[in-house]
DNA sequence: CGTGTCATGTATACAGTGTATACATGACGA
DNA sequence: TCGTCATGTATACACTGTATACATGACACG
């Protein structure tokens, strides 16, 4: 067990109670009691609630990034396609109310669509935009925009899980999981030359 | 000018809230300041808060349903189903932070795909799946589950609207309907016989 | 050895929140 | 005239984020 610092402590007590039982559940004080230091002393690591929120959705998701771009390894581009799904649907069920926060703030920094995408700056959709471009280089998808493509899979994912999430389906996770993959195939397959 | 109760008088003041500041902007004390009476009075005509905040995310989002309905009429089928896109983006960009309350809080009398939705509880999705069904009686569209192929169409447009929401896109509105419309475009592309 | 300086903590206080509880008022039917 | 009931007010409480002021201890430098 190495020696944790103050703002570590902070983060792994906040992204606890997160996990546990959402954003509301995530006050400085039943943070700072979980850590054993006083409200105010989180602010000499973070400026404010906000900011700590956001640092710690962004964590939680850019480890996903990982496993995603290790999910891109097939090379049957329609068999990656559909693996690349995955990762977004496992990070959203294992950490359903980080997912919430993650995508239903607004933030300053986040990338937009087109510039921000088309320039390479999401080390996530780049991953499903190669496969779309390989694949429309073999002839087996559609010539068509990438990016355009891409945006419209991952809507596709995206709107899925929040309507998963907001309580709209009876489904348990397996189910769920099974019409997941369902419906994207089904846009894939449009997608097919 | 009718005669307004007071509890029509306090929804009214909630929505223009709502509407203009989001969610958060509805206290009730603020509720109350505008209506001209305390906080405490509101309590005679909702329970409480969140009870007051379902009523106003309630009835504005069956407002829409009506011109839902009426966009049901175009005889050519796919132009049918591209047109009944449309209420749902416009009721989206003309009340986001409704919007963003109707779909992201959990709620328990919420219909559930798929019973409640195959038992044509959802008079929305109905128009959606009778749209479809005649489709593929016509040989337009290929012979597949009409309700999962309503969901897939539900969950494409949700999710492009949730993540513009949430600010993924440099779009102004009109870019953004260009864009909702083509990725629309492409699903419902896969789907054609 | 002092003795600043600085990072890190605490203590207190304030304005804002939802809402529980107790009381007031006025209309109306018997 | 006298309940009764719907509708309002007044007050208070626990909880929130956080501004402000002060304490403490480690460490570099004369």
């Amino acid at each position: 067990m190495t020696r944790l610092t103050t703002a570590e402590k902070i983060l792994r007590a906040a992204h606890k109670l997160f996990d546990r039982e959402g954003a509301d559940a995530v006050t400085m004080r039943r943070v700072a009691d979980a850590v054993g230091i006083t409200p105010m002393a989180i602010y000499r690591h973070f400026p404010n609630r906000d900011a700590l929120l956001k640092r710690l959705s962004d964590d939680s998701f850019s480890a996903v990034a990982h496993e995603w771009e290790e999910s891109a390894r097939s090379k049957d581009v329609l068999k990656r396609l559909m693996a690349l799904a995955d990762p977004y649907l496992d990070y959203a069920l294992r950490h359903p109310h980080l997912f919430d926060h993650a995508f239903s703030v607004r933030r300053d920094d986040a990338r937009l669509y087109p510039e921000d995408f088309r320039a390479g700056h999401s080390p996530t959709l780049n991953v499903v935009v190669e496969a779309i471009k390989a694949g429309m280089a073999k002839g087996v998808l559609k010539q068509d925009d990438p990016y355009d493509v891409a945006m419209a899979i991952w809507a596709q994912q995206h709107g899925l899980i929040v309507l998963y999430r907001a309580g709209r389906f009876s489904y348990d996770e397996a189910q769920f999981r099974a019409f997941y993959q369902q419906s994207l195939g089904r846009l894939i397959h449009g997608l097919k030359a």
